[in-house]
DNA sequence: TTGAAAGCGCTACCAG
DNA sequence: CTGGTAGCGCTTTCAA
């Protein structure tokens, strides 16, 4: 019933009354074997059932195949990152590796590190204690934003999306439909990242070419709905004619506020900087950004391989996006790096 | 500017001159180690940055702290499972081990299989060649859906939602909408698993309980809306007055065909069987079946987990879920195992 | 083109 | 309670 032992290449060599090392060789093409040879061994290995032993080659190599994806826990539940994932996924299969969803926490990591050859920190929030564990650890890493810290060893890159100039069309856009008052609801410190710093900034710089008192405000993106219903109603007793959220899911999650509130949906422009797929993106009421996720987890990865043991400051890519709004006419976004 | 060289238990047990097996034995906390040696071991090796070698850890102990989860390629883009993968990763972590996606195809993973220990198939397909290559490995294994072998070595468990009785209720809900002719659309080839099988047979027998002429027919789960148009037509034509449909997704897509065809959408019930949250779960028109997956992806894990090591015939639980109609009456699904 | 030896870092096993 | 020895299966390095 249990395994009948595995065959090693100890075995395969004793079978084919070669050295082990050519065995080794043969089966990986490491180009010193005569082609007959690779073909014997090959063959030989496969009627055998032989398959390598990952942990002995990794611990004598110093190179695992898989590629590690860290995400913050307070967003893993948003549909952004999971597509994230996937896309992620299939970039590295691309390369040959698995990816390792790491979703343990900082202590039980020291006592058993995850078996990555290489890692990739999405939206990272500053002092997270699992992100300074892999920076200790020496994993090369790249950056799905920019990280809080200034400059860490083995931070290889940074990829980001154009989150100016995205909510910068978003904005526009709510000012062509009428809009002369947007507030915007950006997420707040639970959920600190680059991308939420130039969100904010964005709408101020915008606002101030626009001769427009901003009207701001922050949400916990775990925020329940009586939490966020109260950031409504602020904000429209302030006077606004618009909401742009941030965290995403949150636009489509405000419409009923703003109905109940008496306003008229159909006057009263929404958006949200991170379209949620299942609420947001289809629905013509709502102006919103697709990040285009899956891509964005397949560049990311790219991004990570190609710069797997480089060394030196860190290459900074753009990943491209498009506002989506309810008519014909989309803004396509820019992308590659 | 690289890593300074990492730190090893010889390197410890040199420093605190003690025997390299002493502190392998105080860091996992092995028992018979005092209490005070523990704990200065335990300080000493946080002080010098040491982290554990997973690569030698998993070759000596032939085990590695990871799981696996492989998904069939065609169905990856389908939300249900990457729901699923989140709620795997989840229970993973808290078992204390990653997860880890696998989307190589069969050739790569012969060169360099995954680094796992278990491994969570779901809705695997007939004679994928992947999967063929996980048995050959004699890797413990626990499938979502029951597999299309019979019996396989290393097979563990099964665990399954309770699809008959929850795309019953499904019939029933469409039928107390005044559908006396519902059609079933379910999926084709291209992806048969289990739950294809019990709930098309779920259909026939219903229809033979109340005397109707089953009327069904299959797509495929890459389906167009070009082919889906088609197949909605001639079931149309038959005299549906009601469409079930299989894949997630389907019913939110038969629903405009349906209206183009001239039925009045109030007057024609439509119903998913795996509900997709971002088009039918919250919408009012559809009757839909809601899987849990994030519930059922932690569920697995746990199952796998405890069967991990173990021998004999698969173990078998059952997942709940829920169908979710437009009214307050929502059935609640039945769990646990 | 091939072979032999050494050793990666850790844990299992048996002495003390 | 602690130490020594062996060896997991592979790749590296060097010699033939």
């Amino acid at each position: 019933m249990n395994s009948p032992k595995r065959i090693t290449i100890v075995d395969l060599a004793r079978d084919l009354g070669l050295a082990k090392t050519t065995v080794s060789d043969a089966l990986q093409g490491k180009g010193r074997v005569a082609p007959e040879t690779v073909a014997l061994v090959r063959t030989r290995a496969e009627e055998l059932g032989y398959v390598l032993n990952r942990a002995a080659r990794s611990l004598r190599s110093r190179s695992t195949g898989a590629l590690g994806l860290y995400i913050p826990p307070v967003v893993r539940n948003f549909s952004f990152y999971m597509e994230f994932a996937f896309g992620a996924a299939e970039a590295a299969a691309r390369a040959g590796a698995d990816l390792v969803l790491i979703a343990r926490d900082h202590s039980a990591m020291v006592e058993q590190p995850s078996a990555v050859g290489g890692l990739l920190v999405i939206d990272p929030l500053a002092g997270d204690p699992t992100i300074q564990h892999f920076v200790a650890t020496g994993l090369d890493m790249v950056s799905v934003g920019r990280l809080p810290e200034a400059s860490l060893p083995h931070h290889l890159g940074v990829i980001e999306a154009d989150h100016s100039g995205l909510s910068r069309s978003v904005f526009d856009a709510v000012f062509a439909r009428g809009a002369r008052r947007p507030a915007f609801l950006g997420s707040d410190g639970t959920f600190f990242s680059s991308w939420a710093e130039d969100v904010a900034a964005s709408y101020r710089a915008w606002c101030a070419e626009h001769g427009i008192e901003p009207l701001a405000d922050t949400v916990s993106v775990e925020a329940d709905t009586m939490a966020l219903s109260g950031k409504v109603s602020t904000l429209l007793a302030a006077g606004a004619d618009a909401i742009i959220t941030g965290p995403q899911g949150f636009a489509a999650r405000v419409l009923p506020l703003v109905r109940a509130a008496g306003k008229d949906p159909a006057a009263f422009p929404l958006a949200s900087l991170v379209g949620d797929p299942s609420t947001e993106l289809n629905d013509p009421r709502i102006i919103s950004v697709d990040l285009l996720p899956r891509a964005f987890g397949e560049a990311s990865i790219r991004l990570l391989v190609d710069r797997l043991g480089a060394t030196g400051r860190p290459v900074h890519r753009t990943h491209g996006g498009r506002v989506v709004h309810a008519g014909p006419s989309d803004t396509p976004g820019r992308g590659g790096d």
